[in-house]
DNA sequence: CTGATATGCTACAAAAAATGTAGCACGGGA
DNA sequence: TCCCGTGCTACATTTTTTGTAGCATATCAG
């Protein structure tokens, strides 16, 4: 396994001058790296665990997550397992409110198939 | 070239009840989704000037993106070209706030390095 | 009308990323 | 010692993304 992650300052997907925000995304749309960090948000995890709340996701993919995610401190080891930074929270914090966009949006798809 | 979107309510990956926000994750992590949505805030954008915004995307997926993005009302196409939806623009203001965090990250980031 | 340019987009092969399944190594507990 | 549960790796297959070339149409100058 490989890990590569985006640096600002860098050339990321997106900015050749790695604008902050660009590397951000370039991270953040990695396969199940959102899921993750929602799925922690609730408190510690071990790998199995968050294994299952993400349902759908093979191990590999998890424990790759996991390692980009710790390597750029949103995310970290502890006796229970895995849980988020104080940096990891903030993002959190930063994505809840997409749950209730998300609500909001998944009506009115619904009525346009009606 | 095959278009799926996720749609809320049914499976998507993370979620096999298809939560909303599992489903806009869904949809978010597809490279490129979110620094098109970031790129087009600033206003209607043709399909090259987007293409040159993105700086690296190629032609084939940016077509891509902005079909589905198009299919889940986020964007919506005018005589200039492509422009957010409103509900494209409440998102983006949910995604301005990654800026500042961002920038505060990359310069953890940097910190670490030394 | 003709040629030069720009635009939106498609084709397609190659590369990279994600998936799914099997299962290993290790640390309890009985 | 045998049996679990846990964290995680191996690896073949499938899906996504990339990069380059280039087509079709529209516009404009001559």
């Amino acid at each position: 396994m490989m890990i590569n992650i985006p640096i600002p300052g860098s050339p990321v997907r997106g900015s050749k001058s790695g604008k902050p925000v660009m590397a951000l995304f370039d991270l953040l749309c990695r396969r199940w790296s959102m899921g993750i960090i929602w799925n922690l948000s609730e408190g510690e995890l071990t790998f199995r665990e968050l294994q299952k709340k993400c349902e759908t996701i093979s191990p590999t993919i998890l424990n790759t997550r996991l390692k980009e995610l710790k390597l750029v401190n949103f995310v970290q080891t502890s006796d229970q397992g895995y849980k988020l930074t104080e940096l990891g929270t903030e993002l959190f914090n930063l994505l809840k409110p997409f749950k209730n966009f998300a609500i909001n949006w998944g009506s009115l798809i619904y009525r346009k198939g009606e």
